[in-house]
DNA sequence: CTGAAAGCGCTTACAG
DNA sequence: CTGAAAGCGCTTACAG
């Protein structure tokens, strides 16, 4: 009995073996109520035959798929910019399924009819559970999926009324340290660029820059860009336009500033002397800058493993905290 | 009746449109020979209850998984650093993935276990073909895979005899072309930083260097890295220490050529005056360095396309070249 | 054009 | 401890 694929099937190997395919199941699954000597025996035609289960057959009579999908709908300018971000939740979450013997199952959305293809397959009983890595505002698609009982953890804090669980960093914490520090260096007109307004990191980082401008009477400036390099460059020229006296900038990530240092060079601006510059994320580029950046770190690997972790639980049947938060961290280097 | 995951069965929309359950497959497959009327009735009913097929059970029998795995086989600190092959071929996998309706399971092995689990799964019939994205040394996988009947497709020219297929650029064309610019502009001691040496694009690249310099008579000077920012600058330490004359350096990625940009600065050496720098990649960074980096342009989300469609071919049993060859372009900045 | 039936390769109560 | 048997949810010749 061999399948179509030309590999050895349970039936092939038990019939070697002398036993009942039942048996053979036990020993590949690993139960303990199987006789020593038969394991053995066993184990050694399946070796011999290179038998490996069908895992179709396996997940239609166990509804288990051993797969958890990472869902990941951004537009091509970020998922494809040098940004750590993907890579890095990508990074953490494999570390955490294959240490639990899971499959990664990615599921990108390039088009409209990809969000579609996505909540398909996601509801299709592929996967024992979803993450969703990143979003643009109030997207339905995880409310939909827990409506459905599919296993659901959010990277970031989702927008708009909903208790579905997530993983996040403290952002404005990391802010407000980031603020207090330019402000403890005397900076008097301090600016920001800002991330997307539609994503909950973009929005976040805004909200806090602008608290804590506000508790120092100090005036906000802002402009907003996507998270490229590109658009910091842009965001960078129109702030200096707004207020040609700014003397630091807070941006919300780090492929922004190294768009802004490039604007702050070319307009003859010397960082810090004459303009502090501060980002958000360390990526290892960060360090590479010229001066090498100020940031807030935020633990980006780690929020993959969690999110991960938290989908595998509630994969088990368990419960999970609704939240979990990681801590940022300001890491000082030569543009402040 | 309803799957033991709360979900309605094919059985149950065929009860409740009042026809037998071979009638609801074929509409649900797009099967024309079934009548009009029918298969509106079956479609209305699809959609109220909400019916997605069982993967599972359809893998079953048709033997077709419809996914595809995309093996990447490295270390951490590349994967991790802000590069951006794998995003890259990440991307243009899974848009002519998604085009096509496949699934794309990523396989990473962050340990030795990892090596195994990989080979046990892609032989598992948990998918209908392999890509297998950056090889260190003469990695066994893509043949153990090709011998199991499996369609593979490496990224890169697999090192080792083999005539597995492939998808690569233009190596050796893209760094005589970097090479004769160097000569042209009337450098004389061009120095390399080349990558791993147990990866093809690292070989391949310092072979094309010494082959270009040999034509010129030049000596060849040369530091290793591994493709990181951290191992460009310290190659480019080693390469001022041997030759504290030379006047221009070939680097074989450009987040190295980042590494040795800082390095080159610190030494107070002003590029391009004092030496000239062209990388490799043309990453969306080389537009943001100081100064801007003359560079090798490869085509990184275009090769992850065309593996895909490699992949999709031979899976579908057609025959497809032993190798596709991407053309490589050096892109003028100011580091020249 | 439509349906009854076989079968894809497993796991798991249920007996013994 | 072991085996016979049912069943997971589909697709697809085969008849009609």
């Amino acid at each position: 009995m061999t399948a179509a694929g030309g590999r050895p099937t349970l039936e092939a190997v038990a019939r070697r073996a002398g036993v009942s395919r039942a048996t053979v199941s036990r020993v590949v699954n690993g139960s303990p109520k199987v006789a020593e000597e038969i394991q053995v025996r066993v184990r050694q035609v399946v070796e011999e035959m290179g038998y490996v289960p069908n895992q179709a057959a396996r997940t239609l009579v166990t509804q288990r798929t051993d797969s958890i999908a990472l869902v990941l709908t951004e537009q091509a300018n970020r998922v494809f910019s040098d940004d750590q971000y993907f890579p890095g939740i990508i990074f953490g979450v494999s570390q955490v399924l294959e240490d639990a013997d899971k499959q990664l199952v990615l599921l990108m959305a390039h088009s409209d009819a990809g969000h579609e293809r996505i909540e398909r397959y996601a509801t299709g009983g592929h996967v024992d559970g979803v993450l969703i890595a990143s979003m643009h505002g109030a997207d339905p698609l995880p409310a939909t999926l827990a409506r459905r009982r599919i296993p659901v953890i959010c990277g970031g804090r989702p927008l708009g009324r909903t208790n579905l669980p997530y993983v996040d960093v403290d952002q404005a914490g990391g802010v407000a340290t980031a603020i207090e520090h330019l402000l403890a260096g005397g900076r008097r007109r301090i600016a920001t660029i800002a991330g997307p307004q539609d994503m909950v990191a973009g929005i976040e980082r805004l909200a806090a820059y602008r608290n804590a401008l506000r508790d120092s009477d100090r005036r906000s400036i802002v402009a907003v860009g996507d998270f490229t390099r590109g658009s910091g460059a842009v965001a960078m020229r129109q702030l200096l336009a707004d207020d040609p006296q700014l003397d630091a900038v807070f941006v919300a990530s780090d492929l922004m500033a190294h768009g802004a240092l490039r604007t702050l060079r070319e307009a003859g601006r010397r960082v810090p002397e004459d303009v502090a510059v501060i980002g958000f994320d360390d990526v290892e580029m960060a360090q590479f800058t010229d001066p090498p950046l100020t940031t807030v770190r935020q633990p980006i690997v780690e929020m993959g493993r969690r999110m991960a972790e938290q989908v595998l639980r509630l994969a088990a049947g368990e419960q999970v905290d609704h939240s979990v938060v990681l801590a940022t961290e300001l890491v000082l280097r030569d543009s402040t």
